[in-house]
DNA sequence: GTGATCTTGTGAATACAAGCACTAGCGTCG
DNA sequence: CGACGCTAGTGCTTGTATTCACAAGATCAC
C-alpha cells in the first residue's frame, strides 16, 4: 500500500494549475480560507467540479468552513511536482525560441531554461538571455548531461519530429511542441502542443457559424 | 429548413484544423484521394474517429475508394469559415504581441493583423511589421471600424479582462488570450486561451508521477 | 446542549466522447 | 456479369467527464 493509486482524471489535471494560480492570488491578498464557490468563480468553472477535483488530492477541506489556502496550495504544488525545478531545453533558436528564452515567466515558475539547440552553426555558442545555444548534433548528450526534464520544440514544422526524437534519445520525458505539425513520441513520454493557427481556425469556425445564424 | 442544424461536437471541431493541415500536405504531394486510415495516421488519431468526424460535414467520401483530397479540403475550409479572411487585432504591443505581429504564419493562413493596441503612449503610432499601434482608448471604435473579428490579448494578466471588455465593446466575437489569467466574456463570444505556464505544469505533473513510480 | 447555517465530499444521474464492429456501396477483375 | 476486395458511414457499447443533490461534519449563537 505504498502507492496511493488514486488515478487523477486528465481533465482534472489540466485544471489544477488554474486553481493553483487562483490560490497564489489569494495568498497575495492574505486570504486564509476559501470556499469551493469562491475558487470556482476565480477559476471560471462550477463549484461542484472544484470540489470533485480537489477531492482527488485528498480531503483537505473543512466542512462548513472551506479550504485552508496555504495548505491547499502546498498540497497542490506537491502533487503537480512543483516543489522542485524542472530544467527546460528549447530546440530552435529562432524568433519564437528566443522570445521564450527571454521570457522571465518560465524560470520564475520553476522551469529554468538550461540550454537551447539549433542546427544553424551561426547560432551555436551564442548566448540568448544568458542561455547557451548548442548544436543539435549534441542534443541528446547535452540534454542528458544537464538533466533536462522538459523539451520545448520551436523549430520549423519539418524539423519537429527530428527534434522530438533527439529529445527522447536524451532522456527527456515531456515535450511541448509549438511547431504546427503532428509529432509522435514513444509511450511513456508526455506530449502537449500549442498551435496558434489551430486556435484561430477553431475560433473562425464558431464565429462563422454564429454569424450565419444571425 | 434553411438551417442544417447538424450540430458538430466540440471535440470534432478541435480536430478539423488538424485534418485540414494534413489535407494541405496531401495536395502538396499531389495525392488526389486519401483513405480514412491514411488521414488518421497523419493526424495522429484513429480511423473510426476520422470517419465519424468527417461524416458531420456530410458524406463526401466514396466507399471502396476514400475521400477526394481537394474536394474535402474545400468543404472543410468552407465549414471552418476559411474561405474569407478574418481581420485580427492584437492588444499589447510588448514582446509577445510584437512577435506575433512579425510572424507571417497568421496572414498567410487568412488571419491578417490589421491593428495593434497598447496603453503605453510611447508605443502608439509605431509601426510593427507594418501594423499600426493605436491607443487602447480607441480600441472599441477602431476595432469596430476595421471590422475586427478576432482579438488576441497579449497584455500583462492584470490588464487582460479590461482588454477583453474593450474588444467585446468593439464587436469582436472571438478572443484568444495569452495572458495567464481567467477572463470572462458575455455569452455569444468565443474564448480560447494559450497558457504556457499551465502547459508546463501539466507536463510536470505527469513527469513527477512517472518518475515516482519507476 | 440544541438548533440554525455553512460548506465539503460523494453517490447517482446525465451528458459527451471514443471506439468497435458491422453494413452498405463502389470498383475491378476474371 | 457476378463475386470479391476495399473503404465509407453508422448503430451500439463502453468509457470518461460533468453536474446535481443531499448527507455528514463543522461552527456559531444563545
Ligand atoms: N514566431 C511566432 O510568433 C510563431 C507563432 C506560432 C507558431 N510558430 C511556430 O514556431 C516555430 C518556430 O517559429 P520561428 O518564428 O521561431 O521560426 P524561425 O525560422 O525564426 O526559427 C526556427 C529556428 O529553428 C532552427 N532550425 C531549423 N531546423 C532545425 C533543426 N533540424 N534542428 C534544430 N533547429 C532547427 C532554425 O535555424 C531557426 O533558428 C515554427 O514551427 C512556427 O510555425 C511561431
Ligand atoms: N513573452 C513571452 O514569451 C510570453 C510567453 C508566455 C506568456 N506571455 C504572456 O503574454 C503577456 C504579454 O507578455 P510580454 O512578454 O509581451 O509582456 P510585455 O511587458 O513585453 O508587453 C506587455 C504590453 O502590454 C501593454 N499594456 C499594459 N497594460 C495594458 C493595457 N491596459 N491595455 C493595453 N496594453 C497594455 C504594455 O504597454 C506592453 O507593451 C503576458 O501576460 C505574459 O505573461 C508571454
Amino acid at each position: 500500500m505504498s502507492q496511493r493509486s488514486r488515478q487523477i482524471p486528465e481533465a482534472t489535471v489540466a485544471r489544477l494549475p488554474v486553481y493553483l494560480r487562483s490560490l497564489a492570488e489569494l495568498v497575495d491578498e492574505k486570504t486564509s480560507t476559501v470556499s469551493s464557490e469562491r475558487l470556482a468563480e476565480m477559476a471560471g468553472v462550477n463549484a461542484a467540479k472544484v470540489r470533485k477535483d480537489l477531492s482527488y488530492l485528498g480531503s483537505y477541506g473543512t466542512r462548513g468552513v472551506g479550504y485552508d489556502v496555504e495548505y491547499l496550495l502546498f498540497q497542490m504544488s506537491r502533487e503537480l511536482g512543483l516543489t522542485h525545478d524542472w530544467p527546460v531545453a528549447i530546440v530552435g533558436a529562432g524568433n519564437l525560441g528566443s522570445a521564450l528564452a527571454n521570457y522571465g515567466g518560465f524560470t520564475q515558475r520553476g522551469f529554468p531554461v538550461v540550454a537551447m539547440f539549433d542546427s544553424d552553426r551561426q547560432k551555436v555558442d551564442n548566448l540568448i538571455h544568458g542561455v547557451r545555444v548548442f548544436h543539435t548534433d549534441d542534443l541528446a548528450s547535452t540534454a542528458s548531461k544537464l538533466g533536462v526534464g522538459i523539451g520545448v520544440i520551436a523549430t520549423p514544422a519539418s524539423a519537429a519530429q527530428d527534434a522530438a526524437d533527439k529529445l527522447v534519445a536524451g532522456g527527456v520525458g515531456s515535450i511541448l511542441n509549438f511547431a504546427p505539425t503532428v509529432i509522435s513520441v514513444p509511450e511513456g513520454v508526455s506530449l502537449r502542443k500549442v498551435d496558434l493557427a489551430l486556435e484561430l481556425q477553431i475560433l473562425s469556425f464558431y464565429q462563422e457559424h454564429r454569424e450565419s445564424s444571425e
